[in-house]
DNA sequence: GTCTATAGCAGGATAGAC
DNA sequence: GTCTATCCTGCTATAGAC
């Protein structure tokens, strides 16, 4: 017979699939913890719970806390900017005024994810203190880093920035604005208003269009 | 007789001062320690151990390692940028080309104090995950920021920059690009060159000059 | 005021049942 | 593949000697 009733054939869930499935969730769990308690403040039999597993189940699914984190840094997914860019310049960032619909995505960005600055943050003193991981952070950064040159690239031509100016450095300066205001905005939301960002991608954009006339 | 034998006159430290000695001595060991290991994995007895101290003698400094981290937090002499910001201005910030003077200053805070960017985003982590010390960052960041403040309001003057762009504004964004570039230099030197923050305070104030054209 | 010793507890990781 | 129970280590904080 080709049908077994004992295992039906139309079962939604493989085995694999319920293991991959196990595996999403508690990375999704891990993420939400170590975001808000640390790599070394947050425990495994936490992060097991958030995600409603035991720690065995966890670590039938990851070595070691510290693999459960790597596999954080590395995974895409957790880049909602990385995404956000990509959505935006696919739907066509040069059609309106560029600079300002930079600026709103990446508040944007900010005002979603509460969590991303925090697994950020960990995620840098993390690899700061451990040189072995620096890499796989360095290959995440980028990533973001490229699509966000994409948005940059396309603000200036549409600026008409000079193109002697690179759209890498830019994209770097960008990216910096964006970390040091998400995070002064938490510390002192007072002094980082929301237009804030804009604004000062406004200043910059500006001043680089007036490269033209500078010496070098 | 006014000089005993026993016990010199000359003498150079009291018991208050020894203390406060000792006190200084675990304070810097600490900033060493939850610099390199962070603050829950910087261990009480690793502090000491580096002062020179055992952990009782820390306890007897000290009522946790909580308040041992927060005395750091709230410790002026801690803050590098402030103290190096006043120097620099009361040494006549306007004399010399301004923008490019306030890059180099910064520079060489990210360069001379290596722990510092660590040791401030372990602060700015402990304070959003224990929102009753937010206080205490924010008057700390207000230290520097106010310091920062002058400099750039000194820059602007010279650059003849429009009254109506708020230095504290710009002070914000200056600093959100500080925070930012450093970090990302420790990721990967070979985007964050040594001249990029330089050049993109030059930006920065070259667009808000051109401010006086635009609308709004 | 500092040291040694230790109480008391929590966390990472594992073993074996199911 | 997941759960329960547990080992072992390492940590914070304290007590008492000097």
């Amino acid at each position: 017979m080709d049908a077994q009733p004992e295992e039906p054939v139309r079962r939604r869930l493989t085995r694999a699939e319920t293991k991959a499935r196990t595996r999403a969730l508690l990375l999704d769990a891990a993420a939400r913890t170590f975001a808000r308690k640390g790599f070394t403040g947050a425990s495994v039999e936490e992060i097991a719970e958030a995600a409603g597993f035991s720690t065995g189940a966890l670590y039938s699914n990851f070595s070691s806390k510290e693999a459960l984190f790597l596999e954080l840094l590395s995974d895409r997914r957790r880049d909602r900017l990385a995404a956000a860019a990509q959505a935006l310049d696919s739907h066509g960032a040069g059609t309106a005024e560029a600079v300002t619909e930079l600026g709103r995505l990446l508040v944007n960005v900010a005002d979603k994810d509460i969590e991303f600055a925090a697994l950020q943050a960990e995620f840098w003193l993390y690899a700061i203190r451990n040189p072995q991981v620096m890499g796989a952070l360095a290959d995440s950064a980028r990533e973001s880093h490229q699509a966000l040159e994409g948005l940059v690239a396309a603000a200036m031509a549409r600026r008409g920035a000079p193109e002697r100016v690179s759209a890498q450095a830019v994209a770097t300066v960008v990216a910096a604005l964006f970390i040091g205001l998400v995070r002064q905005r938490r510390v002192d939301p007072d002094c980082v208003s929301e237009e804030l960002f804009g604004q000062a991608l406004n200043w910059l954009f500006t001043g680089i269009n007036a490269e033209d006339a500078d010496g070098d």
